[in-house]
DNA sequence: TATTGTTATACTCTATAACTATA
DNA sequence: TATAGTTATAGAGTATAACAATA
């Protein structure tokens, strides 16, 4: 079958990847402003209560090696701290500094105003569009379980 | 205004990204079953006429510089060639080989298929999906100016 | 032995700047 | 002068493997 044989699946998809890249672009642009990389960004705009390095590398899909490099970088910026974890000293836990935490509600301050103007033409049908979203992500298997989940 | 003052958005910005995440995730798996690192399955996929190498930077949203290496690659394997333009001879436009057609179905076809099983569960609403994302596309503001520049 | 976090290393992707050949 | 493409280089981002400390 061909290419051609689905069209709406193309347009889907296209469509799906112009709003992701505005709202990564709109997210980046916010962390830009504060000084941010993306990824340091990412694991800031994240971490809302004490985590294991391990588990922020299952949060970002990237190897627990990387999480040093990032977790250095929030650390020089004074906006999260290692702390160790008694329980099993081989545990580190990253947690937010006070400064952290205010940059946390500033980064994710910008990228949802953001995100709001992205979606504002929407108006009511923003809850439609959430549910059908919600029906993809429930009605598919998901190919790994690597999903910056909660927040 | 906190972030919490607008949970739908968080929610559509959220699962925005979880739907891109699989079908970039099927992507790069299809390009990857062909041998071929995202950027060259990326610029392959989208290259269906002859085209300068200039017009390829804006596509891939990318310095011209780096689509030096991407053609590099895919001509490497033998999937485009470059061809010259007489009427100004600064200029190389890029044309798919045969081979390069067949990889270039090859790769739309894996990498639809994956599409298609990730929004198989929406059924008649695919095209309400599709309407939904078009408004949001459509109404707001390009954040860079990425649209068909000049010529 | 297995696991957490780290280090060292390499590869991909991308941006900047300088270069060439044309215009 | 300006533009199309290239080269060289540097910086993120991520993966693999080996290591120390701890379990």
């Amino acid at each position: 079958m061909s290419a051609e044989a689905d069209p709406i699946t193309d347009e889907l998809s296209e469509l799906v990847f112009q709003v992701a890249g505005r709202l990564r672009g709109g997210f980046n642009a916010a962390a830009a402003e504060l000084g941010l990389p993306p990824a340091q960004a990412l694991l800031l705009a994240n971490l809302s209560a004490p985590t294991p390095m391990r588990e922020l590398a299952v949060w970002l899909s990237c190897e627990p090696s990387n999480v040093t490099g990032i977790v250095d970088g929030l650390e020089r910026r004074g906006l999260v701290a290692r702390r160790p974890y008694p329980a099993d000293r081989r545990v580190k836990y990253v947690v937010l500094t006070e400064e952290g935490e205010r940059g946390r509600a500033e980064l994710r301050a910008r990228s949802q105003a953001q995100a709001r103007a992205l979606f504002a033409s929407l108006d009511a049908d923003k809850e439609h569009l959430r549910d059908l979203l919600a029906a993809v992500v429930a009605g598919a298997p998901a190919p790994d379980e690597a999903q910056i989940p909660r927040r």
